[in-house]
DNA sequence: AACCTCAACTTAACCGGTTAATGATAGGAG
DNA sequence: CTCCTATCATTAACCGGTTAAGTTGAGGTT
């Protein structure tokens, strides 16, 4: 493993017999430069394989191309059942590769790691940071905001940071697939709500609550935490609660998926007993069994906007919007 | 928004009068310096929020504490139905966080993607390469390593690369699951392949083909891509070529879920008509119905001991081994 | 011929750190 | 009292680019 040494600009100047100047320029694509030099350094950088040294690049212009993801969650439970994440990655990868900036990946669950992601930021080792949904009413991204480094949060944050974000239409899309359940004639209809220290958690139960006093039925709630396992508790719950329940809405896919199971371990089937709507719609809820009616976000549409908005503040555009909100759906399949 | 200036050394080092020399040492926790001298230090550090900038400081030392992790599919493919990706990001990122190191994350499906990760990692933004499953005898690695670039890959590459791997024993795996049918008195027993320009295509199927020549049994092999869909396509064409198969062995837990799903459709009932096994052990395969016997492969424990073979690399440890393979082990639930 | 203009190149300062070489100071030995 | 040594701080060079300011010379005016 030959450590050759990496030419310079210096190097190709002089091979070129020019000044470094010059040859930043022709890099850098400078109009101003004569064809002749230009062709002759150009052949330089060619033969020595010439490629600029980006700490060299960032330490004038301030400026690094790299944008960081944080992840509010410890690297050991991102990922582990969950689709959500990769979704939004693949969204901010298909932005950020198209104006060519790269992704720093940070996984901030502890507060050590919180204390980390602030110096990396700070350190200038990116140009921008966007959050993924947040837990509570965390305080690094106006902390970040306020030291001058752009930043952009998926999921409205909690408490007034002030600080832009893109989130989508929950409220809306919860009471689509309650009134959803409401006129095909359900009326002991429960939900499983997702956390109430995160945004899409607290928004779709609102949107339960409102939907269901509006109609005038009674609630039932329970609370997951949007894995599986806390759905097939949850619905195991709800029906000690109430067995003669005859709809949930479940305020995501994979605790849907859940409820599915302890249904069917409950012997109600879906959906003539018990009509099931979950919402993100995942890939995977197009085979479950039944295959499950849900409300459709746009997660990968979240990840690019995010990135689009980023990178327009990164650039110091004006005008750009406080907040996006995308739009959600009810696609209706057979579990409701 | 603010855009306050950020402290340098040089403003650290006057306001705790001494030297920007003195200033760094402390800051990078160097011995010989008197504790009084520390201190004060340490106060203006402090008072002012002093944070190093890391473009500087990678100018001189030549390292940037962050790593790349190249996974070969454009952004948009990746992380589609996939949990491969996400498993190894989650492995490589506690490694890493550990480590103190940062992670970036590129999609290089495209050619011009290809040149794009060359010159990143040329450029010197990191510090060492990791490439996750390749496609086909790609050769950036083995050009990255040739240029003195850490580089490692997930995988064993194809063609005789000259570059250190991780990878699991798909084999070994294979040899286990499909001798369990043969154990269990299956005699129609099928395969559906993976990409045939992956290793974990190429290998798996080449255990399929070793243990049934070993039990003196007739093969019957289709090819999918790992998605389920192509599982689901590839069933209905095994079931087409051989209606009265009796078991199947499936290169992904995913292929295997489109196997299940097909198998439903065709009437067939699982294990008693067709047993199936898949090969991953997704936390979905749990859930599957029925719940799937499948090769487990630590994929997280892969992307730790990528990580922790690059950080070895990158610290210029000797003796690390070339290739670290990991074993591979049969679950068995109710699919077979 | 003297002067001006302008395009195109070079010079040199600067970005913010690290570190080898150098210098200063105090304590101890002779 | 002088000299040596050890300890700790400072000076200054350097990393590899960018860019404002300065220089050069060809071509056009009068």
């Amino acid at each position: 493993m030959v450590t050759r040494e990496r030419p310079t600009l210096e190097a190709v100047a002089r091979r070129a017999g020019v000044s470094r100047a010059t040859v930043s320029r022709v890099v850098n694509g400078s109009t101003s430069v004569a064809a002749s030099i230009r062709e002759a350094v150009t052949r330089a950088v060619d033969e020595l394989g010439y490629v600029p040294n980006q700490a060299a690049r960032s330490l004038v212009t301030q400026r690094t191309e790299s944008i960081a993801l944080i992840l509010p969650e410890t690297a050991n439970r991102v990922f582990s059942d969950d689709l959500f994440f990769p979704a939004i990655i693949r969204g901010v990868g298909v932005e950020l590769e198209a104006a060519d900036k790269q992704l720093v990946l940070m996984m901030a669950g502890s507060a050590r790691s919180h204390g980390r992601v602030e110096r990396y930021a700070v350190a200038g080792h990116v140009d921008g940071v966007m959050f993924a949904s947040m837990h509570g009413a965390d305080p690094l991204p106006g902390t970040l905001a306020r030291l001058g480094i752009p930043v952009i949060c998926s999921g409205r944050p909690i408490g007034r940071a002030d600080v832009p974000y893109v989130d989508v239409d929950h409220f809306g899309g919860v009471c689509a697939a309650v009134r959803h359940l409401v006129a095909a004639g359900r009326r002991r209809i429960a939900t499983i709500a997702g956390p109430q220290d995160m945004v899409a958690g607290i928004d779709r139960l609102a949107g339960y609550r409102a939907t269901l006093e509006e109609a005038g039925l009674v609630q039932h709630v329970a609370i997951g935490d949007f894995t599986r396992e806390s759905g097939i508790q949850a619905m195991r719950a709800l029906l000690a609660g109430d067995p003669a329940l005859d709809a949930v809405f479940v305020a995501s896919d994979m605790m849907a998926h859940g409820a599915l199971i302890a249904l069917k371990d409950a012997g109600r089937r879906v959906p003539s007993d018990v009509a099931v709507i979950g919402f993100d719609d995942f890939e995977i809820s197009r085979y479950s069994d039944p295959p499950l009616t849900t409300v459709r976000q746009p997660i990968a549409d979240m990840g690019r906007t995010m990135a689009r908005q980023l990178l327009g503040l990164v650039n110091g555009e004006q005008g750009l919007p406080d907040a996006v909100v995308l739009p959600t759906e009810l696609v209706v399949r057979e579990s409701a």
